[in-house]
DNA sequence: AACCCGGAAGGAGG
DNA sequence: ACCTCCTTCCGGGT
């Protein structure tokens, strides 16, 4: 019996990191987490897909006819332990108020927004077992529909991803709407350090976010911010669970993760996430540090070290795969002498040196060729590292990275390349001849960053230019000695809030389920037409009609 | 067709 | 106003 109450618990542990990638997948905002008693049988014919299916008032947790318990019957359908993911418009009316105690949305949604311009998701959790079920409701995040309490949620949530100092939530008591409509500049005053930071994700939000009419990115370049709100991180798993369905009150409190946003202005506002919990599985990024206040404050003996891993630790919840093990914990890179060339340490940075932090374009391909995680291999890669020649393994792919990098959604290689000709002259870069896609620098980070101004390399030859330029096999090439370690550290002290490359590919690249999603001995299976439904077309299309649905079935296969 | 080159104009931000 | 660092567009070459 033991045995199986921690299967199930590390079912559900698995559940909450697949939810949080979800999260993240699908660019939704976790607002609350319910649970919900187990159902009772009830013939439900309806495919799931349905549009006649009544699911949507069910799904709200409103009371629906012959269901006076509020119980969700179709779940009782399935004979194995099951994810149902929903999405549609919301649809509920204010006649009809919810009856489900814990999933008040009445007062967790505003009613006054259009019913088309919103969304929940509902996950729906089963095990086979009968003992409990869970339920998620998430909103889309388009900022323009937030309400006050959805900002300061934000915000918090914000705090915690990019370990920002407190915000001055006085200064925020706004809607989504006003808060979209602040300039940079604005955002900067109300959290110094953070407006870029800031103004980044809204206006990313907004861009990308369900806006009607608009595709979701389907390129795999595409980011997907992470909306993995700390209010939603998994919890470890508590033997509460084992009581859940007798006990509807310990279930109220045990499954539920962590607070909700509070949209109900009278419960106040969403609690800070317990961190020690948290930290298994979400790793702050540490390379978003506030610039100025950790200058030099958590650097260590291991500063090397750390210094990399952070910049390309971008927030994590991982997979059930890596949850063992604390993701991005600190680890040595390597050491050789040939990883010293181009691959930047923090040991010759100073903090006089400019802070580029990816914001230029020669800066940008270091982070991701130097990436410790080796994470944009698929973009761009080292030919040889000592001679600083570079492949371009993906040129529209990078070129989007980089569009998405400065803000030009409209970047494509051949505009990429005419600014990676610009380097030509101030002698950065160089082509090499006859291999394409292949690039060279010419000189290493530190080396540049010590340049406040590039324009002066045009005059400025290195040896080490002299040297390479005259040869034509870059690839046999030794570095001068001058090539020292570099410095990957610039963005320690950033005070520059852009999206940092290994962010960007980061939420690209984190839901990769279901290879990703080893839960042992459970076999995920995605359907993939289904999902094929949750687009914004659909999602501004649908929005009389049942909601595009999303089906994820997780079997026992022990 | 894709890649590569560099001129020209202009924009954003400092 | 000026500068840097691109971005955008382009004609031409390989």
């Amino acid at each position: 019996m033991k045995r199986k109450i921690q299967k199930q618990e590390n079912y559900i542990y698995n559940i909450k990191n697949l939810i949080s990638a979800f999260i993240i997948k699908m660019k939704l905002l976790p607002i609350q987490l319910t649970p919900i008693q187990p159902g009772n049988t009830r013939n439900n014919d309806a495919p799931l897909h349905s549009p006649s299916s009544p699911a949507t008032s069910t799904l709200l947790g409103q009371t629906s006819n012959g269901n006076a318990n509020g119980i969700d019957h179709r779940l009782s359908l399935f004979n194995h332990s099951e994810l149902i993911w929903r999405y549609g418009p919301l649809t509920f009316s204010s006649a009809a108020p919810p009856t489900y105690p814990p999933l008040d949305f009445k007062n967790h949604l505003p009613t006054n927004l259009g019913k088309h311009s919103f969304g929940v998701l509902i996950l729906y959790v089963k095990f086979y077992n009968g003992n409990l079920y869970e339920k998620y409701s998430f909103r889309t995040c388009d900022p323009r529909l937030w309400n006050k309490e959805d900002v300061l949620g934000f915000l918090r949530w914000c705090e915690i991803e990019f370990d920002l100092p407190h915000f001055d939530v006085d200064l925020f008591q706004m809607n989504g709407k006003a808060l979209c409509l602040l300039t940079k500049q604005d955002l900067g005053e109300r959290c110094p350090g953070a407006g870029d930071l800031l103004y980044n994700v809204l206006r990313w939000l907004i861009r990308d976010g369900y806006s009607a009419g608009q595709h979701l990115p389907q390129s795999p370049v595409t980011p997907h911010f992470p909306i993995t709100s700390p209010w939603c991180l998994p919890i470890p798993p508590t033997q509460e669970y084992s009581h859940v369905t007798s006990a509807p009150t310990t279930l109220h409190n045990s499954v539920t993760l962590s607070p909700a946003p509070s949209i109900d202005s009278q419960s106040g506002s969403p609690k800070q996430p317990d961190q020690s919990t948290s930290s298994a599985f979400s790793a702050l990024p540490n390379g978003y540090r506030n610039g100025t206040n950790n200058s030099g404050s958590n650097q260590s003996d291991s500063e090397v070290d750390d210094s990399a891993e952070n910049i390309h630790s971008p927030v994590s919840i991982p997979l059930a795969s890596s949850t063992s093990s604390p993701p991005y914990s600190p680890r040595s890179l390597p050491k050789s002498s040939s990883n010293q060339i181009f691959f930047p340490s923090s040991e010759n940075s100073s903090s006089s040196e400019p802070n580029t932090n990816g914001r230029l374009l020669w800066d940008f391909l270091q982070q991701l060729l130097n990436d410790s995680m080796q994470r944009y291999t698929n973009y761009i890669t080292w030919k040889n590292r000592e001679s600083g020649v570079f492949k371009i393994v993906d040129p529209p792919g990078l070129a989007k990275l980089w569009g998405i990098q400065k803000n030009h959604l409209s970047m494509n290689y051949d505009k990429m390349s005419r600014a990676l000709r610009y380097y030509y002259r101030v002698n950065i870069l160089r082509k090499v001849q006859g291999e394409r896609h292949c690039y060279q620098f010419l000189r290493n980070p530190s080396e540049l960053k010590s340049i406040k101004n590039i324009s002066l390399l045009r005059q400025q030859m290195s040896p080490s230019l002299n040297h390479t330029k005259v040869k034509h096999e870059p690839l046999e090439e030794n570095v001068d000695e001058d090539m020292g370690p570099t410095d990957l550290s610039m963005n320690q002290n950033s005070g520059s809030r852009l999206q940092s490359p290994a962010v960007i590919k980061e939420n690209v690249d984190r839901f990769q389920f279901p290879q990703d999603l080893s839960i042992s001995p459970m076999h995920l299976q995605v359907n993939m037409e289904t999902r094929e439904t949750f687009t914004r077309d659909n999602l501004s299309n649908s929005s009389n009609s049942m909601p595009p649905q999303i089906q994820i079935k997780i079997e026992d296969t022990s």
